[in-house]
Order: structure tokens, then sequence, then C-alpha cells
DNA sequence: CCACGGGTTTACAGCGCTGTACATTGAGGA
DNA sequence: TCCTCAATGTACAGCGCTGTAAACCCGTGG
């Protein structure tokens, strides 16, 4: 059965094509009664508009593409949850991509982009640095999430990760506590947010004249929970001395909580922890986590905000915006 | 800077349109010389392909919506994310929806649906029943998901929700426990899932001549893991004897191990404890928590593969798959 | 030598809607 | 009575690509 379009309906009415796109689009200055007669039409046949030829004639898709690392990470998950709430208030629907932090992938989301697939792209780089992404010649609407990437030449929208490391040092350090660990490294992988977590980390140390030794910086092979499990273990069975552990993510925290425990060691009473993140898993972690908290409807508001202005047609240098942070406290790092 | 369209690389090239297409398309039938020149006018001219226009003129988006309760709940990003990865294996790109589990959204997932916006559907309904969806004048492909509904006019995939649970009490019971839990009911919202791993728990119990009682099964105000824990909390305070545990899925389960540890109730010891979903967070629990698991990426395949017969034309009454489960044993409900 | 079939390329209409420019009409004010 | 402006509706080209049918040419077989 073949599908209704606007000059059937505009056939049936006896109007003009574009009355009916009028009245469709509740344009002013249709005549009342003419309106409703279109209006009874359409409902009677059915009529529903056909987005894809909407889109060739308005040069518009209404759709944005959102390309994050792992779409079942559990930040990258609230994350997106947030930026498609408000890409819906603001009347957007989005694609998902996930990058799995791989090259090729990472500059597929801007080099391999095909027109008229999406208005704009909201982008949470890995691998790809400030120079490549600056170096690739696209058009499309960009904005930046994450600390890989910050190219004065495209938005950017991030939390200060310095001061937030920073921040959650000096709650460790305020409570007592004198040997704080960096829960972990991954040898082979440091990006740009363990680059950031590590400067804050040092500084904080630094400034309060605290221990500040390369044994405190634990390794992990990879960025599981299991891998974090085992940089503590192994910190652990080397002796390593530690009373406060500020983990890069909420999942090196979930494994360093299990790690400690293991090892008899209580929460927070032994080793406090923090993590990073805040994900909804910090509530219920036994004890619950303390966890390094970006204001994440923040970065969904400021980045999809940049990014309709760049679809709106917005021209200008990148704009870099900081959103707040706060930390979290819990369980496992309580006030003093 | 207007757009490269295949009309520019037709006149630089001096060709027609069509020939461009063909050249495009890896069309056989170009006669090699003309498809190099071609190629490398496209090239010159850093054409690439308008898929809007692309989709007006075939007819077809290369997209299915995929519609869940929540994108980030570990379990539905879990299953999204097999389903966003098996339809990019199959060419295909995913819009992401989300329902919040509410009425009105779920209408809309179908009811409201445009043309031209996705070739179909993947949806997993909470509220919406089999006659309501039955009932739904929808022609866009459609393949549901979970319990909650299963019209014989609709493609539905799961795993058998009984089945599993019976499983899952089964391995209780061989671990010699003897009064299994519920956790929970949640008493305004029994959702089709619900029901049905209660009626595995059921015949279960009956099977094994066990206690079947209701103050064994455990009511939550919710579906957060703060539910879960308040509803065996308040089981602990009113004396309700159990050793065992079956919990409606993994957050109930994460409430569960945290209000038992906050009673100083050891798992397994004093109650062995088995979640459902099996998402990444059961590893990770303290102690790791065996989970009913679904075999998502069946589910995945399963679901695209029947979705993307019904964009191809299959008609006929709607398929029922049941996909497999096992129950992966960790510490909290190990191996006897 | 002719006919047929396959390789190769092109012409053109259509997919379905929107933006723009233009035509018409009526009301109000000078 | 005339002019101006706003309301109202329409005509039409274009957004950019694809499918289909047709034209042309060449090779092969009868």
């Amino acid at each position: 059965m073949p599908r209704v379009r606007l000059v059937d309906v505009a056939q049936r009415a006896g109007v003009s094509m574009k009355t009916v796109s009028n009245v469709v689009h509740n344009h002013p200055h249709v005549a009342p009664e003419l309106r409703a007669r279109v209006q009874a039409v359409i409902d009677d046949l059915g009529y529903r508009p056909n987005l894809t030829a909407r889109r060739l004639a308005t040069g518009r898709t209404g759709m944005i593409a959102l390309a994050m690392p792992e779409i079942d990470h559990p930040y990258f998950a609230e994350l997106s949850r947030r930026i498609a709430e408000e890409a819906t208030r603001r009347g957007y629907r989005v694609l998902i991509e996930q990058t799995l932090s791989q090259d090729d992938a990472e500059h597929a989301v801007l080099r391999d982009r095909e027109e008229g697939l999406v208005d704009g792209v909201i982008f949470q780089p890995v691998r790809m640095g400030t120079l490549e992404i600056a170096r690739l010649d696209h058009d499309t609407p960009l904005v930046l999430l994450g600390e890989s990437a910050s190219p004065v030449t495209t938005d950017h929208v991030m939390i200060d990760n310095v001061a937030a490391a920073r921040d959650a040092v000096r709650h460790l350090l305020a409570l007592g506590r004198t040997r704080v660990a960096f829960a972990a490294v991954v040898a082979d992988d440091i990006t740009g947010s363990t680059n950031r977590r590590l400067v804050g980390y040092q500084e904080a140390l630094v400034e309060a004249d605290a221990p500040l030794t390369p044994d405190l910086v634990f390794s992990s092979p990879d960025f599981s929970p299991e891998g974090g499990a085992a940089s503590v273990r192994r910190a652990i069975d080397t002796g390593v001395a530690f009373d406060a552990l500020l983990c890069r993510d909420d999942k090196f925290a979930l494994g360093a909580l299990k790690a400690l425990a293991d090892a008899g060691l209580r929460v927070p009473e032994d080793v406090a922890v923090i993590g990073w993140d805040d994900t909804q898993l910090a509530s219920y972690t036994s004890p619950t986590l303390t966890s390094v908290s970006p204001d994440k409807t923040a970065l969904a508001e400021v980045a999809l905000e940049l990014l309709l202005e760049r679809i709106g047609g917005h021209q200008g240098p990148g704009r870099h915006r900081i959103v707040p942070h706060t930390i979290a406290v819990r369980q496992s790092a309580p006030y003093r």
C-alpha cells in the first residue's frame, strides 16, 4: 500500500502542497476553516511527514552523533544518557557510535563522515591528540569531551582534572592520611586523563610536603577493575606502605576495594579510598565509594549548547569550557 | 563553500551522473580507464555522497532505532552495546531511544514514528503488554525484547525466564540451602519479568518440596539497589529466616549484598545470593556475584537477524525465539 | 552478412518535502 | 477614491541521488 504523501493530502483537500505543509507546521496566516479542513484530511488519510524528504529539502537531519569509547562503560553510559536527554529536550535525536578507543575508529568519526548523516558530533577521543584532531580537515560541527585532545580550533568541554585530583588528595590528607597512593597507571597507555589526574595528585602532595615516591603510583596492565585489583595486590605484597588511595576511575576503585577486602584491610579505617566519575555503582559498593564527581548534567548541557551553536552557523576559534566538579563524599573516605 | 555534488563530479569528468554513481558503488561494467578517470575527479574534488538524498531515492535509511528503558542501566547498556556492534557488522547504524519505562514514551516508540527515520526498531517495553502492542497499527519492522509483551503478530526474542529462575533456585538448593527468598517484588509494579521469574522460583521450590511462604518474597518500593537493600533489611529486622536469596536483578543483588554485610551476615556462608543479568559489576562485588546470565550476544544476533529479515520484506506471523541462559557461578553462590 | 546478446554509458523521471517569490484580496487610513 | 500593507494561498524549482529504460557498440555465431 503506497505511502500517503503531502501531494495526496493537497489533492484531496483541494489546496497546494505548500498549504498542507503550512498546516503541518502550524504556520500562521492560514485561514482557520481552511486549516481545519486540511487537518481533517491529514487525520483521515493518516498522513505522516517523510523525514528523509524533509531533510533533503531543509539540509538538516535533526540528529547528532555521539561517539564514545564504550557505550556500556558506566561513566560513558551515564554521560550518554544525559546527553541523549538534553538532545531530546532540544529536539535532536542521538546516533550512538562506539570507538573502542581504537585509532582507526576514532579517525573515522571525523574523516569518513558522510554528508547528510548528522548535523554535528559530540566526540570523546582517547587516542587522538590535539594535533591529530587539529589537522583533520572536516566541516562537521564538533564538540570534544574528555582530556585527550584540546585543539584551539575546536570546542571542548571538560572538568578541570588537575584541580579535581588536587581536591581529592587534599580530602584524603585532611583525614590525617599521610601516604597517598594512585591506582593506577596503565603502563603502555597513559592517556590524557591519566596524565592530568597524576599532575593534580602530585601537586597536592608537594604542596602538603607529603611523601611522593614512585612506588606510590601503582601499575595496571589494563583499565579493567581486575587490573586495578591486581595493582593494589602487588603493592600490598611488596610491602608498599599507604593509608589512602586515589583511583583513576570508579572501575579501578571497584577493583581496589575488592583487593583491600581480600587482604583484610578495612576501608576507610586502614585505607581511605576515592574513585573518579561518581558512577551509580559508587553508591552501592561496600563500603560506599567516595568519588570525584564531574557535573555530568553540566557537561551534557554545555556540550549541546556549543554544538547547536555550531550547527546554527557560529564561526570562530574553539571554545574551551570547564564545568564544575565536586567530591561525592561517602563511606570510603568520609568527612573528618 | 557549496557542497560537492554528484552532478559536479559528472560535469568535471565529462560523464553522466549515473556513471559517477556507478563508480561510487563499484558497479561492474564500467570501463577501467573511465572508472579511473572518474575516481580521480572524485578524489580531487573531495566528493562525498549525500546520505539524505540517497535515502530519499532508495527509500532506505540504513538505520535502526533501539528503544530501551534506560540507556545507563548496566544490563541495558551491555545489551545495547552488543546490538550496536552487531548492527554495525551488518552495515546499520543505531539510533538510541530511552523510554524511562513510561507509558507515553513506550507508545510513542511505535505510534508516533515518522516515516523515513529508521528502517526498523528493536524495542524493550516495560509497560506495554501483549494486547497493547498487538493493537497498535504500525508498519515499521519491529522486534521485541524483554518479557512484558509477546504478541503472536510480532517477532520477539528472550530467554526462558521461568526456566532460568528454576535453574537458579535449584543451584541454591543444591548448596544445601533450604529457605530461599526472592528479592524483590516492587509492590505496585509487577512487570512481566518479575512475574516470570517468580513463576520459576515457585516451581523450583514446589518441585523440591521446599518452604514457599509469602514472607520469603521481599517487597521493595522501587527498582533501585537501595530499594533492594531496604527489602532485605526489613526481612532481617522482622525475623524472616532465609539462607539463600534469588534477586530479581543485579541491582537488587547489589543492594542485598550491602544489606547483608551491614547486618553482619556472611555471603555465601550465612546467605547464598544469586543475581540476574550477569552485568560487569557482578564480577567486582565483594564477594563476586553469582548471576543468571542471558546470552546477550545471542539476544543481539537473533534480534538483528529477525529485524533485517523484516526490513528485507519478510511477512508472516510473529516469530518467538528463546536464546540460551547460564548461571555464572561466582563466590556469592559457588559450586558445592 | 546479419542478428542477437552483452558490455557500457546516458537520459530522465521520481523519491517527498521546503523555501522563495509572486499573486490576490481585503481593510484601513489619508 | 486611492494607496499601502498585511493576510493568505499558490507555483515552481530545487535539495542530491537512484532505478529503469533506452541507445550504442562490439563480438560471435549461424
